[in-house]
RNA sequence: GCGCCCUUAGCUCAAUUGGCAGAGCAGCGGACUCUUAAUCCGUUGGUUGAAGGUUCGAUUCCUUCAGGGCGCACCA
């Protein structure tokens, strides 16, 4: 690049930062750090202590001993508050560890920024000056030594401080922080500077996922990686993305589910398995739903949905415990939105008719008679009721009435097999199948199921998958003949489930929107210019 | 996809029945050697989301569009 390109694209770079003074003030002062040798975007720092090590270390100290001690230190982060004054001023540095989440822990979340003291009289008039010229969001270097001010709080008193990173954008206001639930998606990065509650609800996340592993892991199941990009969408009743492999000049479908995958692993010998990863599903969003979003689906051979009811109520109640404790009485409870939510286990079990009759205040024999479920479908104003079978006008009047009302934990089973086309039928009655969904909150957290090993049966459901397809259903799912070659091969008995990371997520942190547990949220593209 | 609501300075928010677009923080200049959202004095900063319309005059009323929030629908 020629010295006359170089200047150019300084001036194009001026240009997109809107000609706002605030930018061009600091990148000024980056270019006026430039010509005297400094660059304003260092690299590499010897970093000897966090914020957190040095409460943890001397956060007892008096200032006393700190001066005989004369801990000396290298510190970095990003300065959140500079406050300025004649000969003297203090920095708050904000490093990784501030706000985090001691393991094993309750959640409470520390103000441990670094305090650092800077005077004239420690760094000399030049180093002094430099330092004024520090803009809030610039991330810094300190050496120094401990001690403790005035009023008592540790810092460290500055020998050196080195600029690593120039901020040209400024940070939000310093009290009330980033507020606008847009930007807070769409700049997660600056959500994360601002909200101690985002740091929070992540690192909790990071927590979950890690004791899912762990959990699963400690039962003897295999972690496995199965394709996301699918020639047969399955495995689930959704919409796939569709996407396209060049050289091969083939549609493909990013996965809805892994299901049909991780039970040819059980065909395979690998008897039990797990995968933990992203599913796509082409359908609409809302506080509970978005386009790409994580679950962990595992497979027990031998096991049925009883054991997987247990297996749930231990592994949620466990990381509930890890992330908020057990109250003095030994319950699990969780808060979220005013509610006060018992995790303890066990927790009710309900069949699906069971549940809709006790809404009704009705038997479950007469809530699955054909007249009155037609009746209640024409109330709700379902349309093309003849059409439908009786379980799936059971599972519509259990959606409309009944599954947003269960907010503490529910097992709901004894699902219609019509609505269950992967799902092993109940040896007692063909018509139903031994599966749960876990409601809490009104959200469906996970679904489990004995699964269908019978080949000649699941051949059969396919087909009347395809028959829902060619009436219409762009949901139901198409024949996987592979599958059931597999399943021909022969598979154990066993007994799977599904456990949504995001809600479960949602439900131990507190949170009311799925957005707020993912880092980047799927948004729309955002005009030019803003 | 449909309905309701929101969009004002970098950030957080004001602006009376339609009548000169403001404040705090941040920034800039100045004072201050122990501050805690530091304080004090002075000061810069706006295509009021975009386009159109009504009006002598629009941040304000109307239309369309964009983005966002909530609800419904779809779904986990």
């Amino acid at each position: 690049m020629t010295t006359e390109d170089s200047k150019g694209h300084a001036a194009a770079y001026r240009d997109r930062l809107e000609d706002n003074h605030l930018f061009v003030e600091r990148l000024r002062k980056a270019e006026a750090l430039r010509r005297t040798g400094v660059n304003p975007w260092a690299h590499g720092f010897e970093v000897t202590h966090s914020a957190a090590d040095i409460q943890a270390g001397w956060g007892e100290r008096t200032a006393e001993e700190l001066e005989t001690e004369a801990v000396e230190v290298r510190v970095a982060g990003r300065i959140r508050f500079h406050r300025r004054m004649g000969k003297a001023s203090f920095l708050k540095l904000q490093d990784g560890s501030s706000g985090s989440v001691a393991p094993g822990g309750d959640e409470e979340e520390g103000d441990d920024f670094q305090q650092v003291f800077l005077s004239l009289d420690g760094l000399g008039e030049e180093a002094f000056t430099f330092c004024r010229g520090l803009d809030l969001g610039d991330i810094v270097g300190v050496e120094g030594t401990l001690m403790r001010t005035r009023r008592g709080e540790l810092s460290v008193k500055a020998s050196q401080v080195t600029l690593l990173t120039k901020s040209i954008r400024p940070l939000p206001e310093k009290f009330r922080g980033l507020t606008d639930v847009e930007q807070r998606f769409r700049q997660r990065y600056v959500d994360l500077i601002m909200n101690a509650d985002s740091r929070r609800v992540f690192r909790a996340r990071a927590r979950i996922v890690k004791r899912v592993r762990e959990f699963l892991d400690a039962r003897g199941f295999l972690e496995v990686e199965t394709p996301m990009m699918h020639p047969t969408p399955g495995g689930a009743a959704a919409k796939p993305f569709r996407t396209h492999h060049n050289a091969l000049d083939m549609e493909l479908f990013l996965r809805i589910a892994p299901e049909l995958y991780l039970k040819r692993l059980l065909v395979g010998g690998f008897e039990r398995v797990f995968e933990l990863n992203r599913n796509f599903r082409n359908e609409g969003l809302s506080r509970q739903h978005n386009p790409e979003f994580t679950m962990v689906e595992f497979y027990q051979a031998y096991a049925t949905v009883e054991d997987l009811m247990d297996l749930t109520e231990e592994l949620v109640e466990s990381i509930a415990v890890e992330l908020h404790g057990r109250r003095p009485d030994g319950r699990v409870v969780v808060e979220h939105g005013g509610q006060t939510i018992d995790l303890t286990r066990p927790w009710r079990r309900v069949t699906v008719a069971e549940s809709v009759a006790e809404h009704f205040t009705l038997t479950p024999e007469e809530v699955t008679e054909r007249a009155w479920l037609e009746a209640e479908a024409e109330r709700i104003g379902l349309e093309g009721i003849e059409a439908l079978d009786s379980g799936k006008l059971l599972m519509e009047v259990f959606e409309h009435h009944v599954d947003h009302r269960l907010l503490q934990p529910t097992f709901v089973t004894q699902f219609p097999a019509s609505v269950s086309p992967l799902a092993r039928r109940n040896d007692e009655n063909p018509e139903v199948v031994d599966r749960f969904e876990l409601y809490v909150l009104g959200w469906e957290i996970a679904n489990a199921f004995n699964e269908l090993n019978d080949p000649e049966d699941q051949h059969l459901r396919f087909r009347e998958q395809l028959a829902m397809r060619e009436a219409g259903d762009d949901e139901a799912m198409p024949m996987d003949e592979d599958y059931i070659r597999a399943l021909e091969v022969g598979m154990p008995p066993a007994a799977g489930e599904g456990i949504g990371i995001d809600r479960l997520t949602m439900l131990l942190t507190g949170t009311e929107s799925i957005r707020e547990v993912l880092l980047f949220p799927h948004m729309r593209p955002e005009q030019a210019g803003s």
